[in-house]
DNA sequence: CATGGCATTACAATCGGTTGCGTAAAAATC
DNA sequence: GATTTTTACGCAACCGATTGTAATGCCATG
């Protein structure tokens, strides 16, 4: 069976000395004699000593383990917030700790008990499509646990939130598609309510008002983004008369679905159809023809949703000053939507 | 400032009776009575009470969290596992803790050290493209922590795994691209001494023999499977004399990459090469033509190392009996391979 | 030789649940 | 009504690291 742990106890005892000098000379204390630091390490080392966090994160009432909450993880783009907020963290000496939500707000409000339950010091998250208010984040409010949204984020809250400027975004695609000579722009998008998507919305709304294009609701389709819906998506497009000749899609894969099922019913893309994405995932450039799309910059995301959070930790900065940090994004335009050479 | 934490002793002294029955109250221990039950889950409710996991661990000298290591986070195939582990863990009442080593030796040893001092209380784990041994586990096994590998395990090792059978599924692929009438085979794969990749090549090459066709080591190509390998590698094909005519890749979206390249230089697929990709990701539905790959059932590898090794946490079984569990895979044959129509 | 200063180390309380064991009171049994 | 059994709860010792404060020893200074 499991033998004994081993604890300062012990590293005491063989050497003849008290816990509290071992417990300083484990963490490098200069206050503790350089030798007798080297004894002590020397000794956990042969004792075969593993470091408790239960006791000290009891004593010390912080876990040292910053909780991220995220929608999914099947995709480019959350991949790489992960790699930015794993570089930050690391380096600050916090562990991380990831849940996901799978898209459903029971899911992400059970996350998020669970990573207050076990104490983690602050919070990064990024909302479920059907997530309507934060208060399943309530408790870390009242405690004054710091919580850092990204991405995903409740409009109108007066919490620190890293984004992309959404709006100017969906404005930036449309009026692309615009100026390749498209004036009937479908936009299969989700959830109206999450920010991501309504504020992209809001730009291709404006962007066709702007040009003098009436806003046609029928070329509005509101779905989740699968696979299914995506080629149901599709279909619909094509029971349209007069075809469209766009269609905006606030995803890369549910773009690529589309385009599959346009092409199979005989539609040339971009010629009958330009299309644009949003993510800039790897599948943009498998697809034919390439995609046109947002490139979403993850890692720089991550990056500083986790450099705030943690300076906010150390005492460096307050989150109370910070409401919204707007993260650069771009147009990649690409074949799927080129229709006029310059 | 963070107000005061509620513990179990402000409990008891609101309601005038001990620790200890607020504790057993709390876990909903029958031995209290039911009345005095509701008055301290009320009073936990009213008072503001948060478990604390650090003391309960502490004292309990067990975790109740399962420590999950994976080498990469962005394929359909891991999250399909994650959905399974989930499901078994959640069910099972243990937290999960997520790790990834991104293919890298180096973060893995380090992310099982750090798994080691969290404390999990067993251990699931993929191991990265060049992880060589097992002396990163050591502390688990020395502890006699419970440790499950699968899909990228270490061969010849009696620890306990879940997988597909490689060898099988490698021969499968080649056998269905010679039926087609292919005899020049290129496999484009990675580090061979990883199980996944050496298995596969073996099968490989043993469907080549019982086929009577030789075996050409300038058909073999090793790399890292990334966009920029995958891409290369296709130019390296087209540089062959004669062209080959057929690809066999471990990997969907690095046959994905290859498809695109090979068709940019005038390549017709599958009429002048066929393509087999493995993994029977999303985008092998996407690409043109549809890919031929091995489904790879990624929930159920999932749901069966968390359900043995829950078991085995519960005493319910024993891991040192089983040592290699093989889950059932199956070759997908779609339009990228087909030359022949029956 | 006494005293002050500095460098080291020890003492002991503390963090918040958990649990074996003991006991009191209530219920059941004869 | 006495005795046994049940039911319900309390006592107190843990788990292992942290840290404010006190104490020790040493050297230097006057």
């Amino acid at each position: 069976m499991t033998k004994k742990e081993v604890t300062i106890y012990d590293i005491a005892r063989n050497l003849g000395i008290s816990t509290s000098t071992v417990s300083r000379g484990l963490q490098n204390d200069p206050v503790v004699n350089k030798n007798t630091r080297k004894k002590i390490v020397d000794a956990a080392k042969e004792l075969g000593y593993r470091y408790n966090n239960f006791a000290s994160s009891l004593r010390k009432q912080q876990s040292n383990t910053i909780g991220l909450i995220v929608h999914e993880l099947n995709s480019n783009f959350i991949t790489s917030v992960l790699a930015g907020i794993e570089k930050v963290t690391t380096a600050a000496g916090y562990d991380l700790i990831i849940a996901h939500s799978s898209e459903s707000y029971t899911k992400e409000a059970a996350n998020t008990l669970n990573l207050f339950h076990k104490r983690v010091d602050g919070l990064i998250a990024s909302l479920a499509f059907d997530t309507n208010d934060l208060s399943h984040f309530q408790p870390y409010f009242d405690k004054g646990i710091p919580v850092i949204f990204f991405d995903r984020v409740e409009e109108n809250s007066n919490h620190t939130s890293v984004v992309i400027d959404n709006y100017k975004c969906g404005y930036q695609v449309t009026q692309h598609l615009i100026e390749q000579g498209c004036k009937r722009i479908v936009h299969i998008t989700a959830n109206l309510k999450r920010n991501v998507y309504g504020q992209r919305y809001r730009g291709y709304k404006d962007a066709l008002f702007d040009n003098g294009i009436p806003l046609d609701k029928k070329l509005l389709l509101v779905n989740d983004l699968s696979e299914k819906a995506s080629k149901e998506a599709a279909l619909q497009i094509l029971s349209i008369k007069p075809l469209p000749d766009a269609v905006f899609v606030t995803n890369d894969f549910a773009a690529a679905v589309c385009i599959q099922i346009l092409k199979e019913h005989g539609v040339s893309i971009p010629g009958d159809i330009a299309v644009a994405g949003f993510n800039n995932d790897a599948i943009c450039k498998i697809v034919e023809p390439q995609l046109t799309t947002v490139d979403y910059p993850g890692i720089d995301m991550g990056e500083i949703a986790a450099r705030s959070l943690v300076n906010h930790l150390k005492g460096l900065n307050n989150l109370k000053q910070t409401n919204t940090i707007i993260v650069r994004s771009e147009l990649i335009i690409r074949a799927s939507s080129l229709r006029k050479t310059h």
